[in-house]
This record gives C-alpha cells, sequence and structure tokens, in this order.
DNA sequence: GTTGACTTATGACAGTGTGTCATCTATAGT
DNA sequence: ACTATAGATGACACACTGTCATAAGTCAAC
C-alpha cells in the first residue's frame, strides 16, 4: 500500500506521479519496469518515490487496485443490465476488457497486466471473487443473480461457478492477446466455451 | 534455446550446470533468480553462462521444457490407464502435480513455476495443447480419447474442452499453492469444479 | 611437431538500476 | 521566534547484467 504521504500529496503532484506510472507500466511488464524511468517522467527526486511507494510493486498494485474496482462494478451493473445471468455479465467484461487492451495509446497497461498475469496480480485482480469478499459482500453479488438458471444445488457453489468463470475468462484474455487475435475471433472463441461451459463438457 | 556449446558440454558438467540453475529457479522464481548465483553454486566464470545460455530465460526455460515432456508424457500414460477418460486422466495430472510441488527440497522449482506462470511461461507449460502440436500429433492424442463420454459434436471441439480443462487446472494448482491449502482440501476443491464442468454450470 | 583455423574459457569492465540515509527545507502549533 | 514534525533531496554503496579482448584448448593437415 502506498504509504500516507502519498495520499497527502496534493492533487496535481499526484496526478503527475500516477501517469508517470501509469506511462512506465504501459510500456513493459512489471518486472521490466524501472522506478527510474518513473522518476524520469515524473521529473522527481529518487528519494521521493521511496517516500510514496515501499517500492515499484507497490506503484503497480496501486493502479491495478483502481482497475480491478471499477471492473467490478461493471459487474455488478452488468448483472442488473443482464437480469442476473452470469454469463452474460462475464461475456460482456470479456469484450470490454479486450477492447480496452487492443486500444492502444495509453492503456497497454491493462495488456500488460494481462500478458504477465502471476497470482499475485490474478489475486489483486479477481478479489472480488474471493470466497472472504464473497461472504463479505453477500447481498451485493446474491440478490443480483438469478439462481434459477444456474446447475447448482446450493448457494455455496455459487463461489466454484465464479472460479471456473474467472479462469475461463482470465486464460482466454491472455490467449488473445499474447496470440493478437482480433476482437472478434477472440469473441467466437470465448463464446464457444462458454457455451461448453453453459452445457457441460462430458455426455450425459 | 541453450546454445550448441551447452550440449557440447560433457555429462559431469552439464548436469553440475543444470543441478545449479536447478537450485537457483527452486529458491526463487525466474524473475528474482540472479544469475550470479548459478555461476557461485556451479563454480563456473561468469563468461562460461553466456557461452551456454541466451540469459536467464533461456536456461529456465530448457529446464521447463523437459519438465512439460514428462507431464505430457504422463497425461498420455494416463489416457491409456483411464480408458480415455480425459477428467480422469486430468485428475490424476493435477493431483501428481501438486503431490511433487508438496515435496519441498529440491523441487520448490514447480511451485515456483506455478506461482509465476504468466503467459509465456503458460504456453511452455501446455505447448502440447496448442491448437498447432494438437493437429500436429492428432492421433497420438485423438486416438487415445473416448470421445463417446464428451458432450461435443465435431472432434474440432476437442481444443476447445483441453482449453476449459487446462485453464481450470492450472488455475486451481496456483490456487492451492498460493493459498496452502492441503492436498485434500485442494483435491476435494478441483472434483467439485470439475463435476460441475462435466455436467454443465447452467440449468437445463 | 608445427602451423593455422576454429572452438571454448575467462574475468575485468562499463552500464544500469535499486534502496538508504544524512542532511536540508517546509509547515504548523505555541 | 522556536521547536517539533513531516517531507524533499541526491549522493552513495551495493548488486547484478551482458560484453569483449585475450588466453587456452582442440584437431586436422602438412
Amino acid at each position: 500500500m502506498p504509504k500516507p504521504t502519498f495520499y497527502n500529496l496534493n492533487e496535481q503532484k499526484r496526478e503527475i506521479l500516477i501517469e508517470a506510472a501509469k506511462k512506465e507500466f504501459s510500456r513493459v511488464s512489471l518486472y521490466d519496469a524501472s522506478i527510474s524511468n518513473i522518476l524520469k517522467s515524473a521529473g522527481i527526486p529518487r528519494g521521493s518515490f521511496y517516500q510514496y511507494f515501499e517500492d515499484k510493486e507497490d506503484a503497480f498494485f496501486y493502479l491495478l487496485n483502481e482497475h480491478t474496482q471499477e471492473r467490478h462494478e461493471k459487474f455488478l451493473t452488468n448483472l442488473k443490465t443482464f437480469n442476473g445471468d452470469i454469463f452474460e455479465a462475464v461475456t460482456d467484461i470479456f469484450h470490454h476488457t479486450l477492447q480496452r487492451s487492443h486500444s492502444q495509446g495509453q492503456n497497454n497497461f491493462i495488456k500488460n497486466v494481462l500478458l504477465n498475469m502471476n497470482y499475485k496480480i490474478e489475486k489483486a485482480f479477481t478479489k472480488f471473487l474471493s470466497k472472504e469478499e464473497l461472504n463479505k459482500r453477500y447481498d451485493e453479488v446474491f440478490d443480483l443473480v438469478d439462481w434459477k438458471s444456474l446447475n447448482i444445488s446450493d448457494e455455496h457453489q455459487l463461489y466454484h461457478v465464479l472460479q471456473i468463470l474467472s479462469a475461463v475468462t482470465f486464460h482466454n484474455l491472455v490467449h488473445s492477446i499474447s496470440n493478437e487475435l482480433s476482437i472478434g475471433e477472440a469473441v467466437s472463441k470465448y463464446k464457444i466455451e462458454i457455451d461448453l461451459l453453459k452445457t457441460g463438457l462430458a455426455n450425459k
């Protein structure tokens, strides 16, 4: 987590710093990113950076969490829009995330995040799908879901459904970007797999 | 790929080098690993390392590919053992991989690989499941599969079934290790999700 | 056994980046 | 004006990487 000093910064300076960090993390992955570049780009001395953040990762996860928050809100909105249909909600998120990562420019950030997704990053990316968060926000999510459309016996299993959906969704996001699929190709592959998930892989 | 010089090395020296690399990549992730440690551990001068490998990644992926090869062979064996039942075959792989990564000692390598899985590593880890490899090894895999147990209309869809299974399997491996689940807990969660995959997430 | 062509080995070195710390500056309360 | 507290700064020590000039080894041909 950023240090208090970071939050005490005036709006303008904080914005400059955030932009500089985003720029660097859009250029390369977390591991290839260099603090020196952020310093150069933000025009601040080395010592200042360490006044605001623990290290490179700290700044990275600050940005990532902001994004995760946004996406989670979109997911909830989607659930409302699609009358609790999780599959529609998640497909829309897939499409939306892909579009954002295709519109090059500033936001190669998401692209780099996806291409270098490891467990820490995935955890931050999907923190609202963890068992703990789900229990904490029971109402928020559970009330919006159309349960009768799901093949599950008890509410507890929603966790597993979400785990599967997020695993397949992320796999497809990463696969699409690393194989440079067009949005059309990517969505087409994704929809095939979501349909397989819905009807089941095994024969009855 | 390692340079020719590496393969020209005599058995003994190559083994020492491999062990040194494995040791370092068992200690920390690819990104935190230091060539200097490998040099120290293998007792070779700096220049020599670059005679054999392009860089750190080169050595890492050499080790990883060896492992992937082994695992793929186990998958094929499993398909035979379980009469073409993909779900059984993959569950056994899951269990086996988890066990290897739990038996600490030398082989924290797999653990570190799983915890720091990004798209490049995943690609190397699952290279036998890519569209190209599947087509190349059509007979090898396709003949072993029990098709009538699968809910798919044409053979082409096997690719998607494998994509889903590998996404969920890797997600569970990473999840189990990063959350330090016991093997029992991990297998239990995995089996619930595999069952959900088999019967389908949606209600009919 | 000497020569020459080629392969391999070596470690000093330049370059790049990180995190720290002693010191300086700003700010606010009294 | 004084002091305490928070913030800013950049020089520095340390770690690691990749390269390159030079040395050493191998081997076939003469």
